[in-house]
DNA sequence: CGACAATTTGATCTGTCTCAACTATGGTGG
DNA sequence: CCACCATAGTTGAGACAGATCAAATTGTCG
């Protein structure tokens, strides 16, 4: 589980993730392995899942950014999670046969499609497994609980600074940062739309995150320069992400 | 299956609201009816699970009004669900040993606390459970994305009406709630803190809605006169609730 | 190099907040 | 049954965070 190392065959992408969260056995792992997938490239701007689709599979990502998005009367967007590499952001087709919501690539994505029933069968047959998928989407709803706090009680600065802390320790935790620097492909429209803000006042508030030492940012690669002070501005406390304290302690280097 | 019985036993309560999102079948039932219970009075303005808590069982709510909440630095706090009788509301600390969030009685609550290990046999025993309880917190995790939707996007008065509907919807399917009225213990403050809003704009968006002749209040018992003008301005598309069809159409009435 | 997308800036507007006072309501004890 | 008190609801005035609109600048990529 070295943290540096290049990238990495799909199916161990996804039990890093797991593992960040859950413990897995061997055979856990085994079984993980042996899921069958299709991979398939898709552009970004182009939706992976759309709303209203009957998915029979749920699909994993690869590689590049993805995003849980909805659209209310009057085409305002709102942006509910923000996905990376190991991440399964359609488990919920498993159970849920229409999708309420849409799932776009906001970069070029890879992702790996794998069949319900591979998945279901899984989870009667491991119970490893089963605790460990639950375990994640129990996660996943305590994410969203924090966002809805993010939205409707923190400033425009407190939201921006907020996600900024959240993606950097999910990309940390499972290797995908460096100690300070990451890469987020997030542009300031998308960055409103994941907060509740309007795309110029994003900017404005951006702009104080620099002017106070707090990120950097040159293009998409946006780096953190006072992981400290972000935490104390976006009010951020990681215990909601559920980390396996082992993988969290990496994190705080 | 009448919507119009007394109170009913408590297994039957939880029985009857997972039936209205998961079929189950004669065995399920009967399983169900077995879980081992310890019922109990909380007042209202008591915490039933604190933040930090490390809980050995999870609670079914049995009657009243209770609400998950956060407080964020600075005192301002969020309500992230309202939770009425039927609902599992910290089902997840099944898989997640500390509380991220506190569950809070909006009134006084009959609760009936059911061991984590009853839970869990039931779990690996019952596929027909397995699913239900997974379904239902994949549902959990839709209403959440939806409530971030309400308070990212929305105007004030298109996020206390999606309130309004959204508590209406769930209480009507499960049979407690009147063809058009229903009992909201909801303070103005309260409301507050579930649509991101402060209590004195609530009051003065809840007129606004009772000029245009939407609802009606009396103290704490709300009506909707105009159900389907109510939706339109909530901008409501119950989609996201995941109800059995047969369940839902009895709404439409 | 050209063209389109993203960022930045300025000016103005407005929905919602804050603060503060006043009123209604409902529950309680005498 | 009423007087009292606490809690919740209502109203007004003023302030401000963030939205909107529009234009200019910069960046990106074929």
């Amino acid at each position: 589980m070295s943290l540096t190392s290049g990238p990495l065959p799909d199916h161990a992408l996804l039990i890093r993730q797991l593992e960040t969260v859950a413990e897995l056995s061997t055979r856990d792992r085994d079984a993980l392995s042996s899921l069958p997938m299709r991979t398939k490239a898709i552009p970004g701007g182009r939706d992976i899942v759309r709303e209203g689709d009957r998915p029979t599979e749920s699909c994993l990502m690869l590689s590049g950014l993805a995003c849980r998005y909805k659209v209310v009367g009057g085409g305002r967007r709102q942006i509910m999670s923000i996905h990376f590499p190991g991440d399964l952001p359609d488990l919920q087709s498993l159970e849920l046969d229409v999708m309420d919501h849409g799932i776009l690539a906001l970069s070029e994505v890879r992702v790996a499609f794998i069949p319900h029933d591979a998945i279901r069968s899984l989870i009667d047959r491991e119970p490893g497994i089963r605790s460990a998928l639950l375990k994640q989407s129990l996660i996943d709803a305590s994410m969203f609980r924090e966002w809805i706090v993010n939205v409707g009680r923190r400033t425009a600065i407190e939201r921006v600074a907020h996600v900024f802390c959240e993606c950097f320790v999910r990309l940390r935790v499972r290797g995908l940062a460096g100690s300070h620097s990451f890469q987020l492909l997030l542009t300031q429209a998308e960055l409103a739309d994941a907060t509740g803000l309007s795309n110029v006042h994003v900017n404005r508030t951006l702009q104080e995150l620099r002017r106070a030492g707090l990120v950097r940012s040159s293009g998409k690669r946006h780096e953190i320069l006072d992981w400290p002070a972000l935490q104390t501005v976006g009010d951020f406390n990681p215990a909601y992400l559920h980390i396996r304290p082992a993988y969290l302690a990496a994190n705080a280097a």
